[in-house]
This record gives C-alpha cells, structure tokens and sequence, in this order.
RNA sequence: GGGCCUUUAGCUCAGUCGGUAGAGCAACGGACUUUUAAUCCGUGGGUCGUCGGUUCGAUCCCGACAGGGCCCA
C-alpha cells in the first residue's frame, strides 16, 4: 500500500461527494475562526418554550423580544437576501430561522449560507417574530453552529427502510415522528407501572442477572464464564425464583422490573433481550394478581392516552376498559374441536385430535404442551378484547399450585391481548416437598435433552423449606404492554433492538 | 433448520431479454427579501452486497457466502 494511502488523506478522497464537502465546511469554519464543535452556544430557550410563549402572536408582528434557540436545521432555503431555515429539537418542536440581509448583513448571511448544511445543529440568536405568511420566526442577528453533520440526513418525505430505522436509531429519531413518540412513551409507561406498584404498596428490588443457575421459566439461557470463578454462568431467564426469596424473607409486596435473556428465536414478536415487570403479593391468589394486572394496564393507558381507549399508530382504537372476559384453557379447546378435551385425555388421543386440525405435532411436546399448542392453534384468534385464558395443565407450569378443584390443572392464566401473550400469573406452588419432585421432573427432562428445562436449585428449595406465605404472581412484557398500547411491533417498542452486524 | 423474495447514488426506489446505469429528494455553481417537500437555469455524484464461474464482454445468467424480509417447521 502506498505511503499516501496510509496517511487518512485518501481515506477523505475516497468518501462520498457529500462528506467530502461537509468535512470542507468544518475546515472552512475553523479557518474562518468559527469552532465547528464548540463547548458551549447560546440557548435561553428552547423552541418548546418559544412556542408556548409566542405561539399566539397574530401574523407579520414583531414580539420585541431578543432570544437565543438551538435545534437541527432540518429544511435550508437560501434565497438572495432572506433565507430561511427550519430547526427542530428532540421532541419534534420545530421553528423557523429567518436571515434577512438588513438584520444581519451580508457577512453573516453569506457563512450562513455557505457553512450550513441540512443536519448541523446550530444556535440562533433574534428577535421573535411571525412572518408575512404568518410562521413563529426568530429574526436572526446573529448564529453560531452548534455541531457540525458530517453526514447528510435521510430525505424526510420518503419513510426510511425498517432495516435503516433499526440500525441507525438516532437518524430515525430525527426524522420521524412515531420514532420519537414511542422513545417517550415507553419511559412513561415505565412511570405509571412503578406508580401504581407503589400506590398499592409493592417494593421495587433488583435481583441477579448472573446466575449460576438458570430458572422461573421455560427457556434457553445464554451462558457466559466468569473468570474469578473459573466456572460457567447464566444471564438470566426469569427473576422468580429470587423474587420468591424475597416473600420468604417477609417482603410480602415485591416487584422487580427487569430485563430476561432468552437464547431463542429473534423476530417481529420475540427479542432476544426484552424487558419485563414480575410481582409478588404474599396472601393473595392468581384472582388478585389478575385484578392487579388489569389495574396496571388500564392505569399505564390511561396515564398515556387519558382514557383505557388506546388509539394504535395505525388510527385503530383498542378498547382496555373494564372488566375483561375469561374463558377457560380446556373448556375452549373442547368447544371448538366439539369434543371434550381434558387433563385426563389420552395423549393417544390429543395426537389425533391435532392431526384433524391439521396442526403438525413435535414428538417432544408432552401433554400439557399439546392441549397449550391445540389452544393456540384453534381459540386465540377467536378472542377480541383482552382475554384472560384460565387454568394450564400441571406437567407445563412447574412453579404453580394446583387448582383448589380441578385435578390435573394448575391455578395459572395468560392474558391476551391482540392476539398475543401480554401476561401470565399463578397461585404460586410454596409446598416445598412438591416444588422439589416437579424440579426433578424437570432436571429429567434437561437430562433428556430439553434445553427449555429447568435447573434444580437447592438453594431456592431450601427457602421454600423455611416457609413461603400463600402468594399470587405475575409477569408481564413490557416491550409487549407497548405494542398492546400503540399497535407496534417489537422491533418500534425496542429502541436498540439486537441485529446482526452489517 | 427448509422454501421463496431481496441487496443499484447520501436517502427512497426504477432499470438493463448480457454491451459498466436512471428518477425524486439531497449535494455543487448561479438567480430570487416571505419560503413551508419553494421555484428557475446549469453541474457533478455509483466497485450495481462480497467472492468465484460461464462469456469476447457480467450490475444482469449460474454457484457460494454475507445482510435484510416473508412463509413453513
């Protein structure tokens, strides 16, 4: 390689025209004596606040008052001797700059002109002001750029490719709306959980998410090593096990909200990495963690949309409110295959019965899973509004107690929203002698190669041995409470979501 | 894991039945003191995902690989 190639210079030749002539300009700037990059411009409002203060101001009126505003110029219109310029803030607030050759002279003008480009955040200095078409203005007299864009913006009117929004999430931010609404709303509807936790008394903790052993639901870890150790660890799947600890302990009202790893499938409806709240109430039963679900979605909708009517991002309306309808696992299942089915039927039989609805059957699903994938298969897209789906079979849940009149069927729900899981909750299993033989059970099945099986831990055995009040959990998504709120996919809910390197 | 589709300018996309490519916006030069995706005149910009193969010649045909999407398991 030649020496000149070495040196950056032809690293610079050989980026495209546009880079190349943004990186002219921050030189130009500093050879005019202008930092590109300063520590500090003036701001003594934002455009929010300018908005707030002087939206009413009638048209072609000056407001007498000088200010100084920051924002990303995202529209440029240079004419001869008034250009104009459109800034934009983070949340989406816009104004508009005005360079009029009499207020600034042509010196200001003309480096305006020639050392802004579309993207650069720039501060403006003027008078407030609306102009002959009636747009709030600040009547510049003076600028300074804030931070110099290297890189040129999308074209705004043309909606960036999936892949684009997702790897390059701060583009996406400044170009559309939806991007920066959704980044808002997520942390508000982190507000409103952690509120009414709080309003009914529940105490936030945080719990390991290294583990030496993975458990508290069906899923494969990623695993790691750490090396003062020397031994192998897991990110976690679930905080329940610790949570549990946590009731033990005589912290009757806990939540924990946390982010799980699960080493599985990556699409439209499963991140990797998601975010999820679980919560325990010691002396409650799943009835009270179904009255404390519905209390946090209704409560989170109406904190963002002032109602428990969401409107979704595609102008569809998801109606929230009320009480919500309950129907059980097994009962459905047996209407609509016009048959009863139930925790006795014969596996024999199941296996016919999913043939003749033409659902393929994996030889390893145990009984349990074949009822659970008859129900997905035949009843979920039959629900409407938020559905709670009542009573699982015992063999898939090993962490629940079982219900108090139905054999062979554990006192857990799923709730459904949109055609999708949004939440899960139990009358949670304390009896530590049968805790211990469905761990085996499952520490059997690991040993038979399900990689979704769980590890047995004596440790959170031992705690159950010191005695766990009767207590009713839950576990919901929160990336999904998103989607349940705004009709998006995980992908939108997600503001970093996991890709594969480009 | 299997099948199908896809990758072309900064962005969003056309296109070439095999002869090295276009549009809109963006960029560059010029005109314009009220623009709102301004307008008008002019100009430049591409390893057509990567590596191989076929061919006189490949962005196009074939294969492998990589990224992305959809469907199935």
């Amino acid at each position: 390689m030649a020496e000149s190639e070495l040196n950056g210079a032809s690293e610079v030749d050989d980026l495209p025209e546009q880079m190349q002539v943004r990186r002219q300009k921050r030189d130009s700037l500093l050879a005019n004596g202008q930092e590109p990059y300063p520590v500090a411009v003036p701001r003594t409002m934002s455009l929010k606040a300018v908005r707030e203060k002087f939206g009413h101001l009638e048209v072609d009126v000056k407001s007498g008052a000088t200010e100084s505003v920051t924002g990303r110029v995202i529209f440029k219109r240079d004419t001869g001797k008034l250009a104009f310029a459109t800034l934009r803030e983070g949340d989406g607030t816009e104004l508009q700059a005005m360079f009029s050759l009499d207020q600034v002279g042509a010196e200001i003008l003309e480096a305006w002109k020639s050392f802004v480009d579309l993207g650069d955040l720039v501060s403006v200095t003027g008078e407030i002001i609306t102009s002959k078409r009636g747009e709030l203005s600040v009547l510049a007299t003076s600028w300074q750029m804030a931070a110099k864009a290297l890189r040129p913006l999308p074209v705004e009117h043309k909606p960036l490719s999936e892949e684009t929004r997702v790897r390059q999430r701060y583009v996406d931010l400044i170009v559309r709306p939806e991007a920066r609404t959704i980044a808002r709303l997520r942390p508000a509807v982190m507000t409103s959980l952690r509120s009414s936790f709080a309003s009914r008394e529940f105490v936030e903790v945080e719990t390991p998410m290294l583990q030496v052993l993975h458990g508290g639901a069906a899923a494969r870890p990623f695993k790691t090593h750490i090396n003062a150790y020397d031994m192998e660890l897991f990110l976690r799947i679930a905080p329940e096990l610790y949570l549990k600890r946590c009731l033990v302990g005589g912290i009757e009202r806990v939540f924990e909200i946390n982010r799980n790893f699960r080493n599985e499938g990556a699409d439209s409806s499963h991140s990797p990495e998601f975010a999820m709240i679980e919560s325990y109430q010691a002396y409650g039963d799943w009835r009270d963690g179904m009255e404390l679900t519905r209390g946090l979605v209704q409560e989170a909708a109406s904190s963002i949309f002032g109602s428990t009517v969401v409107k979704h991002f595609d102008g569809r309306e998801s109606n929230l409110g009320g009480t919500w309808q309950e129907i059980s696992l097994f009962d459905s299942v047996s209407q609509a295959l016009g048959e009863e089915v139930a925790p006795h039927t014969s596996y024999e039989k199941l296996v016919e019965h999913a043939k003749k609805v033409g659902l393929s059957v994996d030889p390893k699903w145990i009984h349990g899973k074949l009822v659970e994938e008859l129900f997905e298969h035949l009843v979920i897209e039959t629900f409407t509004g938020p559905t709670f789906v009542m009573g699982y079979p015992v063999d898939t849940s090993p962490l629940v107690r079982s219900h108090r009149e139905l054999p062979g069927v554990v006192e857990k729900w799923d709730l459904y929203v949109d055609g999708f899981e949004l939440a899960t909750g139990y009358s949670e299993l304390v009896d530590p002698v049968i805790q211990r033989d469905r761990l085996l059970a499952q520490a059997q099945l690991g040993a038979k190669g399900d990689l979704e099986a769980m590890a047995l831990d004596e440790d959170f055995l031992r705690a159950l041995e010191v005695g766990m009040p009767p207590t009713a959990g839950v576990g919901m998504g929160v990336d999904r409470l998103l989607m349940a709120l705004t009709g998006l996919g995980i992908r939108e809910t997600i503001l970093f979501p996991l890709v594969k390197p480009e």
